[in-house]
RNA sequence: GACCCUAUCAUCUAGUGGUUAGGAUACAACCCUCUCAAGGUUGGUACACGGGUUCAAAUCCCGUUAGGGUCGCCA
């Protein structure tokens, strides 16, 4: 039973498709349960329509929460609301106990006090926080407290922590091993003056009665487990197992740093839609960094769907956070890619022009045998597949000159590529049209840019070339360009017979 | 400042006392080739540093350094 609990921000973090896709994979692994809880304990953070975000980031992914909340905000699953301000009561009667039991008081103490307490501690170098004499309220008298509720006075309620910080407690991490960590003493606030619950409070309730087994988070949290545990003790209930792993790191001025919301676009999951990364591409990114022996997975099984990939919780890296790597995920998705048929890559791009490129999606629905059929070029034959398109974004870039409304760049623009000036460009180009046929193979297809290529004084071929450069204009190589040229507006391009085949006559000769 | 975590190629990592330290990405060269991409072949001063333990250390221990995290009525 595990579970993913994200806060409704509307804001989808990378990290926490990480986060979920983790989980997700540990629960499912093992015939066990997921579930996604939503955490707006902080009502000041709180968006409209973030349960749409996050059900809509998760399920995009893949990943499916069998209890849980849905787009909609409600609620499935039988352990009651999934939404932690639904559940107020539900932590105000565990606090209430915690009260009766003397495990919990009420604090006073406003904002002014605790600054002024941190100041006072780290004028004397002490370690800050509300504990020994610093917790204040926590000797008052019950009529000392009686007269403050009465007067109107603002509070909240703190744990009376049972911890000495001169001891030691050994954690055991599902991930980082064990870890041996003083115990805490600080009492925290575990009823916020809205009465709502801080995030330790509701952790602790809500992952005991949803029946959570495996807790896996970032390991920001690690500090906080034994504050964690001594919550578990005090409610007379059984801790979780905890796995804390490293998050997402940046590369900022030489120095990493974690992935952030404030600084880094792609920290947004929808950067990812933005650009069009395929879904597929991520997940095995993540794969990869969760698992390094994915890729060999993958290597051996090219056609299993990722979520077959038998993921090993114990061999989850345990070092300092991975950086985000686009290299590696651009790699991923080239594969990705190339495994797709023709109609699939349509679909995904349609889908994607739809939201994000209007006159695309038109353009691509007006032409979808067109369309296919480009994108078909040098695709599915195996491992030689063609492997350069990441991203729906760059299609339309790439597909441009396949279209009547694309303007070809100027011919005297390739004077550096090409030992020919624009006149001789076109002459090849009239020449080239005399003979073609859109019924030649494409053998005998090249044999006429050969034959244009001497008339012209270039080699036929490229051995002869290299053999005497100086007999000739230039070589085959040149020739073939000019006509990629003409036709493509860019000396670099998929393979041009195909090209010409693709394009229709009119427009063909248009470009020639 | 206190506490915790981490340290293998540029990047992600494999590695649990005996390996020519392996893979992937990136980069470079060559081959193939009408360009590009792909594919094939090959390549590069990677175990942070210093001490131990041991016949033997990337692996165990200690210290140093560096990076990351936490110390909120945010999660």
């Amino acid at each position: 039973m595990t579970r993913v609990a994200p806060s409704p921000t509307g804001f989808m973090h990378v990290g926490g498709i990480y986060a979920a896709l983790m989980s997700e994979r540990v629960a499912h692994q093992s015939g066990g349960v997921f579930y996604l809880r939503v955490e707006d304990t902080d009502q000041k953070r709180k968006v409209d329509g973030a349960t749409k975000v996050i059900s809509n980031s998760l399920s995009r992914y893949g990943i499916f929460a069998d209890e849980g909340v849905d787009e909609d905000g409600n609620s499935y699953g039988p352990y009651g609301s999934y939404t932690q301000s639904e559940r107020k009561e539900i932590y105000q009667a565990y606090a209430k106990k915690l009260l009766e039991e003397g495990q919990a008081y009420p604090c006073f103490c406003v904002a002014e006090d605790l600054d002024l307490m941190r100041k006072i501690q780290e004028k004397q170098s002490m370690r800050p926080g509300y504990y020994g004499r610093f917790a204040k309220c926590r000797t008052l008298s019950d009529d000392e407290i009686l007269a403050k509720l009465k007067a109107g006075e603002p509070w909240v309620l703190r744990f009376k922590s049972p911890g000495n910080n001169e001891k030691r407690m050994l954690i055991k991490d599902l991930l980082k091993g064990d870890i041996n960590m003083p115990e805490n003493d600080l009492d925290i606030v575990i009823l916020k003056g809205d009465g709502l619950p801080t995030y330790h409070f509701a952790h602790a309730v809500d992952d005991h009665l949803m029946g959570t087994t495996h807790v896996i988070r970032g390991d920001e949290w690690v500090s906080s487990v034994p504050l964690h545990i001594q919550l578990f003790v005090a409610l007379g209930w059984k801790a979780p197992k905890y796995g804390h792993y490293a998050t997402l790191q940046k590369l900022d001025n030489g120095n990493k740093r974690k992935l952030s919301k404030r600084h880094d676009p792609e920290a947004n999951i929808v950067y990812f839609w933005e650009k069009g990364y395929p879904e597929k591409a991520l997940i095995e990114y993540l794969l990869n960094l969760i698992n390094a022996s994915f890729e060999d997975w993958r290597n051996k099984n090219p056609d299993k769907d990722a979520f077959e990939y038998p993921m090993s919780f114990n061999k989850i890296s345990n070092t300092a956070g991975a950086l985000f790597d686009f290299q590696k995920l651009h790699s991923i998705s080239k594969e990705v890619v190339a495994r797709m048929t023709a109609d699939e890559v349509y679909v995904a791009v349609l889908n994607w022009a739809k939201e994000y490129n209007a006159p695309f999606a038109e353009k691509l629905q007006n032409n979808k045998d067109y369309v296919t059929a480009i994108l078909n070029i040098e695709r599915n034959i195996g491992k030689k597949s063609r492997k350069d398109l990441i991203k729906w974004e760059d299609v339309e870039a790439d597909m441009s000159y396949f279209f009547a409304d694309w303007v070809r760049p100027d011919l005297g623009e390739f004077k550096d590529e090409l030992p020919l000036n624009p006149d001789e460009m076109r002459q090849i180009g009239v020449d080239f049209k005399a003979v073609y046929n859109k019924n030649d193979d494409k053998d005998t297809w090249f044999k006429k840019i050969q034959e244009i290529a001497e008339k012209h004084g270039f080699a036929t071929d490229t051995k002869s070339y290299k053999a005497s450069p100086e007999s000739y204009k230039g070589s085959i190589i040149d020739v073939a360009n000019v006509l990629r040229v003409l036709v493509t507006g860019r000396t670099k391009s998929p393979d041009l017979y195909q090209i010409m085949q693709i394009m229709s006559d009119e427009l063909l000769s248009s470009r020639l």
